[in-house]
RNA sequence: GGAUCUGUAGCUCAAUUGGAUAGAGCACUUGGCUUCGAACCAAGGGGUCGGGGGUUCGAGUCCCUCCAGAUCCGCCA
């Protein structure tokens, strides 16, 4: 056995080969290497259950049979036991562990392992995607803050990630935007917060609507010439929407999250054509009630729930529009993968989309890519209902930030008197922000959340803080021997985890290679975050069992091992989940 | 009415997708700093996994059926 990244892709390999050798089928054999609880080892094989069963042979005499065909350098660096009905439980013996620890000294050789699970996919990630000129409040957090991660992710992994905001920028609200910034516009405040006045112009427009029917005729008169190429409504267009980019980059650079394109739904407009003609030739689209729809007979609801993709005016919605960004992501980008992050309330509409694309791109002969709604859940107050400011209105993103940064300030301030204020506000900065972010990222991102400040800025429990802490206490090692983390001086001559504190730790990080696996296969960020919570808990652990900093040089070389490798990848786990980390807090 | 998601310790959440004795944090009880950061660690109590059936070597996980909550269901996205 190489001791290489992916050691659980290693024994997979072993035995299928032992499995060949031992007369198994081997083509039929699975080995379903997985990470093992630590009781009974690093990692087990659990394959000969499912094989000797769908065989109604005795899986322990198979179980048996492939160990003995196991290569002997692989059965010389780890304790292979039978155990239970026919599991196989790989124990890595010290010396393997330490083998593995010292090559993956930096994030370049980590990627460089991780790199082969996604490498040569190109992934398209359509996250973010606010309407135009409506302030970012809680509600778009979780597509922002998970998609970024999942980016960071994917492309860790190997894969070529296109970061697409799809922005709604486009469609019946500017009728409406448009009027108001002519009749209802106060320039003073438009240029003190531009989108606060949007977002008054557009809700005051709205109201306006509402009561007298002739402004609802002047609205829709201000979208037909808007989509009629009014030259004077275009450029109020083009106006707004600039000034909403304006405030959501603002944003985005507050949280660290970058696109390489920003293809709103307004991009697509001339590639809709398109889009009804091959629906139509391909006979997918039928006229129901004056629209043009698409049923799918197959399905106990969209037989009778129809996908309509042009409405009875004869005018496009957002499923024209997402079924030409399906066809412009494929052929565009030649993506393999695409994945859209929205909260669970689109979920019919996606899976009507995608229903829908197999169907046209199999008729068409077009190359289909993989897909993925990454779906979430909602944040609620503590009163159990989605979050909202006391006045009844959504929380904005900003303010919320801005609380975090604030509240965080105070706890530094209260544990951390002694560093200077500048400092103190920076650190508050990394904090606040990352415990906002990592309590969304921290949930399984399909059930709704309970948003609460006291546990997402506590320094007990899965969060920020608490990683943050385990990831300042160990530069604080090194800072006190004045090497950097990343020096060979200072890991030189280590030898072999001994002690149980030593050895717990040295497996628990063995798990990272899994653990990013699991994570990007299910697209849930937060597989890794309670991966690095407890590898923060066992270092924790460790460093109250045994003192690091020792006479002995070999005891202190391999203490000082373990923990450059836990904020190694501590770090570099943060990083992948879009936080920024601290040295000193 | 139909569909999807959710239901796990008093509270907030996990459980490597069918694997071994269901785990954390908060709260509660107790112990640990003249020694590398105690923003920490160690130990303890606390469970009909919403109820009931079924599938099999094996179920919190899959199937059926009830119960409860959230969301969606024809021209918003």
């Amino acid at each position: 056995m190489h001791v290489t990244f992916n050691l659980a892709a290693e024994l997979d390999a072993a035995l299928q080969s032992a499995a060949r050798s031992a007369g198994l089928e081997g083509n039929d054999f699975v080995s379903d290497v997985r990470t093992a609880d630590p009781r009974h080892g690093d990692f087990q094989a659990n394959g000969v259950l499912g094989y000797a069963k769908a065989r109604k042979l005795n899986p322990r005499a198979i179980a048996e049979q492939l160990v003995a065909a196991l290569p002997a350098d692989l059965r010389d660096q780890c304790d292979i036991t039978i155990a239970g009905p026919g599991f196989i439980n790989f124990a890595l013996k010290p010396a393997t562990l330490l083998a593995w620890l010292l090559p993956h000294d930096n994030q370049e050789h980590l990627k460089a392992g991780a790199s082969a699970f996604y490498s040569g996919q190109r992934y398209v990630v359509d996250f973010s995607s606010p309407n135009t000129a409506k302030q970012l409040h809680v509600g778009h957090i979780r597509s922002m803050v998970i998609g970024e991660a999942i980016c960071r992710l994917l492309s860790f992994c190997g894969a070529s990630v296109v970061r697409d905001n799809h922005i709604g920028d486009w469609g019946t609200q500017f009728g409406k935007l448009i009027w108001g910034y002519k009749q209802l516009r106060d320039d003073a405040a438009l240029s003190r917060d531009p989108l606060e006045e949007l977002e008054r112009i557009y809700k005051a427009a709205d109201a306006a609507t509402k009561s007298d029917a002739a402004i609802l005729d002047a609205v829709r008169a201000e979208l037909v010439k808007l989509q009629q190429g009014d030259a004077e409504n275009l450029q109020l267009w083009k106006k707004i929407i600039a000034i909403s980019s304006g405030a959501f980059r603002e944003t985005y650079e507050r949280l660290d999250i970058h696109f390489d394109h920003e293809l709103g739904e307004s991009f697509y407009n001339d590639k809709l054509p398109r889009i009804y003609a091959e629906l139509a030739e391909t006979g997918l689209a039928v006229e129901s009630q004056g629209a043009l729809v698409v049923f799918h007979p197959e399905h106990p609801r969209f037989k009778t729930q129809p996908f309509i993709v042009r409405k009875s005016d004869g005018a496009s919605n957002y499923a024209t529009t997402d079924l030409a960004t399906m066809l412009y992501r494929t052929e565009h980008f030649s993506a393999d993968a695409i994945i859209v992050l929205t909260d669970t309330r689109q979920a019919d509409h996606f899976e009507q989309l995608w229903l829908t694309t197999q169907k046209w791109y199999a008729a068409k002969g077009y190359q289909l890519p993989r897909f993925e709604h990454v779906s979430f859940g909602s944040i609620l107050g503590e009163d159990g209902k989605a979050i909202k400011t006391r006045s009844g209105d959504p929380i904005k993103l900003q303010a919320l930030l801005d609380e975090a940064v604030e509240r965080a300030f105070a706890l530094v301030t209260e544990k951390s008197p002694e560093l200077p204020e500048s400092e103190r506000r920076e650190i508050a900065g990394t904090v606040g922000i990352g415990a906002v972010r990592y309590a969304d990222l921290a949930q399984n991102r399909s059930s709704d959340y309970v948003f609460n400040w006291e546990k997402i800025l506590s320094f007990d429990g899965n969060t920020a803080p608490y990683l943050l802490y385990a990831v300042s206490r160990i530069h604080s090692i090194f800072r006190k021997l004045s090497l950097n983390p990343c020096d060979v001086a200072a890991t030189a001559g280590a030898t072999a985890p001994e002690t149980i504190a030593e050895m717990t730790l040295a497996r628990k990080l063995l798990g990272l290679p899994s653990v990013l696996t699991n994570t990007t296969a299910n697209l849930r960020p937060h597989f890794l975050c309670t991966y690095l919570f407890e590898l923060a808990g066992t270092f924790s652990s460790f460093y109250a069992a045994e003192k690091v900093l020792v006479d002995d040089p070999a005891i202190r070389a391999r203490r000082l091992l373990l923990c450059a490798r836990t904020l190694l990848f501590l770090e570099t786990g943060l990083q992948l989940l879009g936080l920024r980390t601290l040295t000193r807090m």
